[in-house]
DNA sequence: GAGCTAAATCGAATATCGTCGATGATAGAT
DNA sequence: ATCTATCATCGACGATATTCGATTTAGCTC
């Protein structure tokens, strides 16, 4: 019935990975576009560095909010629509009510080794 | 179409404020209570000092998340249950269809004065 | 191979955040 | 009026985060 501190630092850097605008501003683009965009592109629409871009990347991509594609010598990202469709609420994460490893990560990115803690559905 | 810059801060400062362990446990602490709660139960249930918790109970309190009421010296803290329900998914954040107010706010605490400028329901 | 392009990584500067201990403010009790 | 309890605020510290420019890595073309 008890949160964890582990847990709670869990859940914690999901939502914190949401909490930069620059973030947001990414993932708007690529959720809007409905496409998968290369990183220049993304540095075209975002005013921040290449660099900066790649590094959000990455952290937006550990979490499992986006997904790449190698091609040639340029990034393909995009939208994991999984985990927009099934990312918790914030009702669910105050009531505890979360599984320890993110349910839209399929390759097993998270902490703890998950498939399929529990198949959400919702909206 | 496009979200600002500014948009996109305001929404990350929300989703922010659920991006610290600590801030999860107490959070949890209030809505699984269901009651009002002083600070120094908080403190003795979430394991860090007495002005940390004060901390984050501003910083809760800033975003909307919970309520506070005055009673004597000690400070009553409640969850704002109007802000769980209505508070935006991942999905609405990224898709840029979010007021610039806090629509779960009464008080115009939010940069922008509000006055319900969308009544969602969900769940 | 030489040159070019795209993106990841590195290193450093700066800013923000989380935490603590100490202090200050306020209300109630003796 | 003094003491006590409760909490907010302050100042400081270390740890993280964000950003940039420079470098490196990898693939493609000539």
């Amino acid at each position: 019935m008890n949160v964890s501190r582990d847990d709670a630092s869990t859940w914690a850097s999901w939502f914190r990975a949401l909490g930069d605008p620059t973030r947001v501003l990414i993932l708007n683009l690529l959720a809007t576009s409905g496409r998968a965009m290369s990183v220049a592109e993304i540095v075209d629409a975002v005013d921040v560095g290449q660099s900066t871009v790649s590094h959000h990347l990455k952290i937006l991509g550990d979490v499992g909010f986006v997904l790449v594609h190698r091609e040639g010598t340029t990034s393909w990202w995009r939208m994991n629509e999984e985990c927009l469709d099934c990312f918790p609420t914030a009702a669910e994460l105050v009531m505890g009510r979360l599984p320890t490893a993110a349910p839209w990560d399929e390759s097993g990115r998270g902490s703890t080794l998950s498939k399929k803690t529990s198949a959400r559905s919702r909206r």
